[in-house]
RNA sequence: GGGCGUUUGGCUCAGCGGGAGAGCACUACCUUCACACGGUAGGGGUCACUGGUUCAAAUCCAGUAACGCCCACCA
């Protein structure tokens, strides 16, 4: 074993080549875009009147391509190809989302380093700086996936924010306001003093926090047998200056004679009341509660349980408010010292527990968010969530991989009521109107300014709305529902779309929203097929981030491996499982695997002097066997697409194409090329036949690079361009399949193998000639003896005799593979004191399988249980073994 | 506290009831006229652990452990 060895340093340097991706790349991606390519295509074939279209989950315009939109996008991409090479009328709808908070926190950024304040700009020249924005960086991420090779519809590009999406957006907050889908609420909301906004409780992040627990002495307003105070224990003391009660476990016995008396707040001075309420737990800290209904969810329901007072402490950037003297003013932070000091000087700190917890920070600019009483509006989310349980539930949605299925469904049951008001100014404006003169309110699709009623000024809500509101809306608004609803054509036509891909962290937020809007305004799903792909993880197998600097960046996966060796290797890595640990070698691989392609065409083309185009003919067992092999390929390639097995299909392509394409097929072809006549004329056209099917099957994963050989291929094409080109059908295909030529391949190969490594054993060089006898008999000998020519070149031999009674030469190597003998004449090349040791190994081996199988075969259970052909199977293998084990033997003894 | 996933050669992972596979790494030989991003031949694994089901278990079931992810109101 090699010592010392780092497998953890990536070798950048060493994976660097010379040959430039992008001059290949980039050439054929024009073409395609020219010729109209990326447009819904036509049809055709047995497909031709069925439409398979996919939208792009929208990427942020504040994004870059990242390796989850590497892998995302090249699933997608696959997935149309294909389809449309299998002649359904295909289209990729590409877009892009506004992205409210994070751009809103980018654009803010940006000004704030000019010097220029948010506030002091106002509103309308704050939405015009996003805009402006959005022009300059908003499509970086769309020629990211020009690069990737992805084939979007580029031509009819979609955005959030754009006018169509407005009236949509709009109708929608309309038509559900009126339905009483919508309302108004004055909540506990999560808030981001630092973005001060709500933001929704999925869009939380938890994280782990090293806190504190006080446990500090409230005076009860009376002395109460002989208790003077009781002790409440908190991880957040500066909020007990909102606190409106004490609250025990109805359960416990230890407290029961409290309830319904009152304690005083220290510093506050108020006197509030001890209640009784389930959620209590008694075996935590001291089992009595403070309650602060203002700030905390819990103690929001027990305030409206109990009838307590909600008592706002802190203002929107969450200062404590006006009216607790010099503590007004404090941050939250400051605030608690602050609490927790004067507590001490009042001796009423009974004493400081470590306590680690988890605290709530917001998922965009991680400042710990503080639960907040405000006005927000929500969608109802009952009658919605129901519908979009049932289509998923009956398999109308169906998931890929299917356990995906009861994470949504489990999901859609706890749901809750959806915050979607959002106080910032870059998103959808809230389209509702108040009357301040008399209290007339209402939603609207037009802009209105003078109350119906009293004619009184208006003024539209500040708000903007939840940017997974406009998300929701994507597939149906994006084929044109704006405008004519669900007569737009292309809903007509395409509706539903074929297949939703992305990762499972915005299932909830996102994939179930689309099924409930889809369902309430479209009364359709909005695709048939979810796929959950595996979330891609650092190589340290934690997520990447900039912190850990674990991250790679597709963009230099590309430059160093082609866009397809990126997209062919990202793709073997896809399994069923939920998490992808980044591996590189795979690209490095996939690289690999591409210029073995090239070369393959290269090798076919330097042989194609006098080519005669036509169809394949299976003259050879050879020929029999790679057509055989081809059409097995496709019908499990069809099979592994179809399920989204990704991994499972890289691994067919790779090992049909280098294993057997290119180890085996090109090297027979060698001596027929070289030779002249009909039989090179037939090898050439064969030759092109499957390499042109070959590059097919690539194609969908590796879309460059079989364009650009397709384009060199002198055969008679279907296509001008292989991305129109049709998907080779198993169907057809299945003709070739022939186990005898395949059978009689897996004897060629094997003795050939088996003479090289004999050479290899005893360092005989391939220059020299040798003579080798087959013991083979019946419908073997006869497959060997019409490939005697193959033999003779691939395992250069002097001689070769087939027969049943071989008889073996006395100073011979023996091979036992594939129920052949095969004897290697050595005479005056070895030593035969290392092919004895050799020999005794095998023989060992031998010995061990047969008393296993012997065991077995002795087995009553086995005999009368196990399937006949298993149990012939193992009786074969036992006669094959202890034959070996008898010629082994009888060698040694001729050994000496 | 619930739910899910993972555990197979040095590394990253396939296989998921009938004799352990791939890629990379490793060893030896080969600058052979498609390819050294290559060729040929090799070495390397009691499939996490413990029980169970079965004629037969890496594969199915139960439990254990480790790691990871998601959800949840322990103040």
């Amino acid at each position: 074993m090699a010592e010392n060895k780092d497998n953890s340093q990536p070798e950048q340097e060493k994976n660097k080549v010379d040959f430039d991706f992008r001059a290949h790349e980039a050439p054929y991606f024009d073409a395609w875009m020219e010729q109209g390519s990326f447009r819904r295509s036509p049809g055709r074939g047995a497909h031709a009147d069925e439409s398979y279209t996919v939208v792009i989950p929208p990427p942020n315009i504040t994004g870059v391509l990242h390796m989850g939109h590497a892998l995302n996008n090249t699933i997608q991409d696959a997935c149309i190809r294909r389809a449309r090479m299998q002649g359904y009328q295909t289209r990729w709808v590409l877009g892009t989302d506004h992205a409210g908070i994070a751009t809103q926190t980018k654009v803010d950024k940006k000004l704030s380093e000019e010097g220029v304040s948010r506030l002091a700009l106002g509103r309308e020249a704050f939405i015009e700086a996003c805009y402006e924005w959005y022009g300059e960086y908003g499509s970086t991420i769309v020629s990211q996936l020009k690069a990737m090779g992805c084939s979007c519809d580029y031509d009819d590009e979609h955005f959030t924010l754009e006018p169509a999406y407005v009236k949509a957006v709009r109708k929608v907050f309309v038509d559900w306001y009126h339905d009483a889908l919508i309302f108004r609420g004055k909540r506990i909301v999560n808030w981001c003093p630092s973005c001060t906004t709500a933001i929704a409780d999925d869009e939380v992040e938890y994280i782990d926090e090293a806190g504190k627990l006080w446990y500090l002495r409230y005076p009860l307003a009376e002395p109460c047998e002989g208790t003077e105070y009781v002790v409440v224990a908190t991880t957040r003391p500066e909020t007990m200056l909102g606190d409106s009660g004490v609250a025990v476990s109805p359960k416990d016995a230890r407290f029961k004679h409290l309830v319904g008396k009152a304690v005083r707040l220290p510093i506050v001075g108020r006197e509030v009341p001890i209640v009784s309420d389930f959620v209590v737990d008694p075996d935590f800290g001291t089992g009595l509660v403070k309650v602060t209904p203002a700030h905390d969810q819990n103690d929001y329901a027990i305030g409206e349980r109990a009838g307590l007072e909600k008592i706002n402490v802190f203002d929107e950037g969450a200062h404590v408010v006006e009216g607790y003297g010099d503590l007004s003013g404090m941050g939250r932070d400051e605030a608690r010292e602050a609490v927790v000091a004067r507590f001490e000087e009042l001796g009423l700190l009974d004493h400081v527990e470590e306590h680690p917890h988890n605290v709530m920070t917001c998922y965009r600019c991680h400042t710990k968010l503080e639960p907040w009483l405000s006005e927000q509006w929500f969608v109802a989310v009952d009658r919605l969530k129901a519908e979009a349980a049932r289509v998923v539930e009956d398999g109308r949605v169906a998931f890929f991989p299917q356990r995906w299925k009861q994470v949504y469904l489990d999901w859609m049951e706890n749901l809750k009521d959806w915050c979607i008001s959002r106080q910032l100014w870059w998103g959808h404006r809230i389209p509702l109107f108040y009357c301040d003169a008399c209290g007339w309110e209402d939603a609207s699709m037009e802009d209105l300014t003078s109350c119906p009623v009293c004619a009184g000024a208006l003024r539209q809500d500040e708000d903007v709305l939840d940017t997974w509101f406009s998300s929701q809306l994507w597939p149906f608004v994006t084929m044109g529902w704006s405008d004519e609803g669900m007569d737009a054509p292309e809903l007509q036509q395409a509706y539903p779309t074929q297949v939703l891909s992305t990762a499972r962290d915005i299932m909830g937020l996102w994939v179930a929203r689309m099924v409930m809007s889809s369902m309430y305004f479209c009364d359709e799903v909005p695709f048939n097929q979810v796929l959950i792909h595996p979330t891609v993880m650092g190589a340290d197998g934690k997520p990447m981030s900039k912190s850990r600097g674990n991250g790679v960046d597709p963009l230099r996966l590309m430059e160093d491996y082609g866009a397809d060796g990126m997209r062919f290797g990202l793709l073997m890595q896809v399994t069923g499982s939920q998490d992808l640990k980044f591996n590189e070698a795979k690209l490095e691989s996939s690289r690999n695997f591409a210029n073995k392609i090239r070369n393959a065409a290269r090798f076919t083309s330097m042989h194609l002097d006098g080519f005669v185009p036509g169809g394949p003919e299976a003259q050879t067992p050879v020929d029999r066997w790679i057509f055989s092999r081809l059409a097995g390929l496709v019908a499990r390639l069809d099979q592994a697409f179809d399920a989204y097995e990704f991994g499972e299909a890289t691994r067919e392509l790779y090992a049909f194409f280098w294993n057997e394409f290119c180890d085996w097929y090109l090297e027979f072809s060698k001596g027929r090329l070289a030779g002249g006549g009909d039989d090179r004329a037939v090898c050439q056209r064969n030759l092109v036949f499957v390499l042109d099917t070959a590059l097919r099957l690539l194609h969908p994963i590796m879309p460059f690079i079989t364009e650009e050989i397709y384009q060199g291929l002198p055969c008679e094409k279907d296509a001008p361009y292989l991305i129109n080109a049709a998907w080779p059908d198993a169907r057809a295909l299945a003709a070739y399949l022939d186990p005898r030529s395949e059978r009689a391949l897996v004897l060629v190969t094997e003795a050939v193998s088996a003479v090289r490594s004999a050479r290899a054993r005893y360092g005989i060089s391939p220059k020299t000639a040798l003579s080798v006898a087959v013991k083979a008999a019946g419908e073997d000998a006869a497959l060997l003896e019409e490939q005697r020519q193959l033999l003779l070149d691939m395992a250069n031999l002097s001689g070769l005799a087939i027969d049943a009674d071989a008889a073996k030469p006395p100073e011979a190597s023996v091979a036992l593979v594939a129920g052949l003998e095969i004897y290697i004449d050595l005479a005056g090349l070895v030593d035969f004191a290392a092919e004895r040791t050799r020999l005794e190994g095998e023989q060992k081996k031998a010995a061990a399988d047969v008393q296993k199988l012997e065991a077995k075969l002795s087995n009553p259970g086995f005999l009368s249980k196990a399937s006949p052909e298993v149990v012939e199977k193992d009786r074969a293998r036992l006669a094959k073994t202890q034959g070996m084990l008898e010629r082994i033997a009888a060698q040694l003894e001729e050994i000496g």
